[in-house]
DNA sequence: CGCGTGATTGAAACCCTTCAAGTTTAGTGG
DNA sequence: CCACTAAACTTGAAGGGTTTCAATCACGCG
């Protein structure tokens, strides 16, 4: 699915205004290991993915990395709180694989809104789903071990667990990676 | 503060339409102890209070409670993603103290968005401040150990931390109360 | 080939939990 | 107002799950 689709599915957007909607939106091109975002910048982007792969993650005092999300096609990534509020982000963007992206900023957004009645209504629902899956994130975290976490993660993202390396789904897990990796093995001697 | 001061600050209401909105919200008093919403319940309504506490948690299999919320007095308290899909809930809105709530409906929220213009707006910001509170807690979730999260939990809610009996603190760090008790003894000790 | 990165495995250490017992606190009824 | 009880909190010892550190293996790529 490109941008365009994706407007029309999820927001309502009229096939007409795409046109000029596209030329704002420029397809950006990055290689694997860049990144879109570094803490202590404004993230002044949210970018929709049409092809690739990236992660969202934050990097403590002691040097860890822990993984907030993860972003394939047709997904948005961004630090929401930074774009929002205009303040500076405390988090990483980097691509895991070679990506294309549209990047798209508060015109855009603008832009869309006012072509597009049903803009805001749609953009409170996906507000709220990220809420629903933060909530169900912090209940895992909270209640399941290890081995719960990570089977939780396999049924809800099958496609991308092959193309993550698995130090980085330990990292989205709040685990080492040696801990999933004998979590693994316990699963297959005894599924 | 109260419902209509809360509108007014918030939301921006105005000062003229309030009589109305009251006519709609009536005060609800509940004694400690007593529930709001169970699972399997979808929750019709969302809570402002006035005075008192509570606190939104959910109950694995295994019979543990996990307190995703607490909420006192000027905080609104529901399961939102039940509220905005109308699916049955997963949680328990419970009564720590005596309360005094205001209980908002779809009617009640739809009359004070009609009234005034700028509540989706600023309904927008809560729902980017929740987002932002979630990906606190995650990351500390993620990251920090019992004693630090304690120490977060009691930097972020001071007052509440007099008012919450320990083991539901407990409960809410993802920890056990004996935990909870350890890391405070090893505090008070060593701070 | 040789290097680097990721995955695995083992042993020890650590944090937190569990279970069990004891102590304190708060609320209730006599 | 005291005595009683239940709930909350504390403390100890044992156990489990996860981390840490270190070594080894597997693989892809210059």
């Amino acid at each position: 699915m490109n941008f365009s689709q994706y407007l029309i599915e999820k927001f309502g957007a009229q096939e007409s205004d795409l046109a000029y909607i596209k030329e704002l939106a420029e397809i950006k091109k990055i290689s694997a290991g860049s990144f879109l975002l570094k803490p202590g910048k404004v993230c002044n982007h949210t970018f929709f993915v049409e092809k690739g792969l990236l992660r969202l993650y934050s990097l403590s005092e002691n040097g860890k990395e822990h993984i907030l999300q993860f972003a394939s096609e047709n997904w948005l990534v961004s630090d929401r709180d930074s774009v929002f509020f205009k303040e500076p982000s405390k988090f990483y963007i980097e691509a895991i694989e070679d990506s294309h992206l549209i990047p798209i900023n508060d015109k855009i957004i603008n832009t869309i809104a006012e072509l597009t009645p049903s803009f805001r209504e749609k953009n409170e629902i996906l507000l709220h789903n990220h809420i629903r899956h933060l909530n169900q994130r912090i209940n895992l975290l909270l209640s399941a071990s290890a081995k719960t976490r990570y089977l939780e993660f396999v049924k809800l993202y099958p496609d991308l667990q092959l193309r993550i390396p698995q130090w980085m789904v330990a990292s989205y897990l709040g685990i080492t990676p040696e801990s999933l990796s004998r979590v693994r093995k316990g699963l297959a001697d005894r599924p």
